[in-house]
DNA sequence: TTAGTTCATTTGTCTTACAATATGATTTAT
DNA sequence: ATAAATCATATTGTAAGACAAATGAACTAA
């Protein structure tokens, strides 16, 4: 008889709600390609019998996916699964994030350079002629200055052509606008950001991943040493 | 009197579910700064009577805010403010381009190449011995070589010390994973692999943002080659 | 003082009922 | 025959009430 137990590590169990249970199961059917983007789901009513779940718990699970933007829900019609996800939901998480703008910055800045290279593989010229209208419109300095600087910035993440970060890039342009309106004026020197609009742009043309991101870091950075200079190691 | 009147553009109104406009009320607590991360929300009986909804509208956004990881509730305790989100809700919005493997590639590719120039600015020494320990333990090409080939690309990402992006690189690489797994074995020439991974680590050595996503960028590129190639403009 | 039991608090689930919305079908008026 | 109005229907949206489950606090007994 040992005077001392074996020591026995055990996990502790965690039954997850209903409602969580019902989102996976609803993920699984697209996981599982049973159905795709733009199908419809079975409806409410159905789907409590097939999963032997009230009402009221099948709706927390989805309006948890309509929030998420994965699904969309109308009267008469049904729920259907969305093609992709806005930046709403990215909006809403980001609210986490609300205090803390250097993480915001940094969040911007790690995506935006992450697309730049991207899209210097696969920009248009289309895309590239509305690039350069709106530098044209940046060096009329108008009124809209900072509205046009950001949609410099969202064309070329969308020249990247990928929905899966579409939506979260959105949802950072959007709120880096909140956050930066709160501090003073940052960008008071216009030339020297349209100069380095030009450098990435220049980069952009010449399809050249490498330099897009250089130039985009170039002036990514100056624009977070404005802001905000995290405390680096 | 005009033969053709006027034509008017109007906007169609919309209006938002009670339950949304629950979670929009709960976040501006967040983005106002009343409350923050960690702190506690009142009540369920209190908030149905504060916001005039009933308890099972009110658990629809709750429930949404939770699945999205923003809250946790516990039976008794109540309900809290998340630090930060983790990925399953990241796991959960993946799964709408479970389908598209181009574009879950490229998601990844486009956040590592962000966020190894990030990592380069910052990465802690014990994090660089961590990284070496990782390529040492691939070079024995044990059994677990995929995951450990996993882990040294998310020791990198998590270098960059971003927490508002750690849930989605997070839920990437595990997609990645499971993806792969799916498709004929991908990595057959360890040897490059791991000299692709010394170029990234000696960058990281070096503190050089735009080496280390070169070369990253290199590694990645090949990866993606393997795995599919994207129909380039 | 400690261990066991009971109670209270808050979230979790269910049933029932009615409301709201949107769309197609039917009826009525021209 | 066609257009407008009305009605019916399908599905989601909201509410009230009741009970269950989980867990920490308070109380009681040894």
């Amino acid at each position: 008889m040992e005077a001392h137990p074996k020591e026995v590590t055990m996990k502790s169990i965690k039954r997850e709600t209903m409602s969580k249970q019902v989102v996976d199961q609803i993920i699984e059917l697209l996981t599982s390609r049973q159905l795709n983007p733009g199908d419809k789901l079975p409806t409410e009513a159905e789907l409590t019998d097939m999963l032997f779940v009230s009402r009221p718990v099948l709706r927390e699970a989805l309006s948890s996916l309509e929030t998420m933007g994965m699904i969309q829900r109308k009267t008469r019609e049904g729920t259907f699964f969305s093609y992709r996800i806005g930046s709403k939901p990215f909006s809403i998480m980001l609210a986490l994030s609300a205090g803390d703008i250097p993480a915001v910055m940094e969040a911007r800045m790690a995506l935006e350079l992450g697309l730049v290279t991207m899209a210097a593989e696969k920009i248009t010229d289309q895309q590239l002629e509305q690039l350069a209208e709106l530098m044209h419109a940046m060096s009329l300095n108008t009124a809209g200055y900072e509205q046009i600087d950001k949609n410099f910035h969202r064309m070329i993440a969308y020249s990247a052509n990928n929905p899966i970060l579409e939506g979260s890039i959105d949802a950072l342009l959007n709120m880096f606008d909140k956050t930066t309106n709160q501090i003073a004026q940052i960008d008071r020197d216009h030339l020297v950001t349209m100069q380095q609009h030009q450098a990435i742009f220049d980069a952009l043309s010449k399809r050249d991943p490498l330099a897009a991101h250089s130039s985009m870091y170039i002036h990514l950075s100056q624009v977070r040493a404005k802001l905000v200079k995290p405390k680096l190691r």
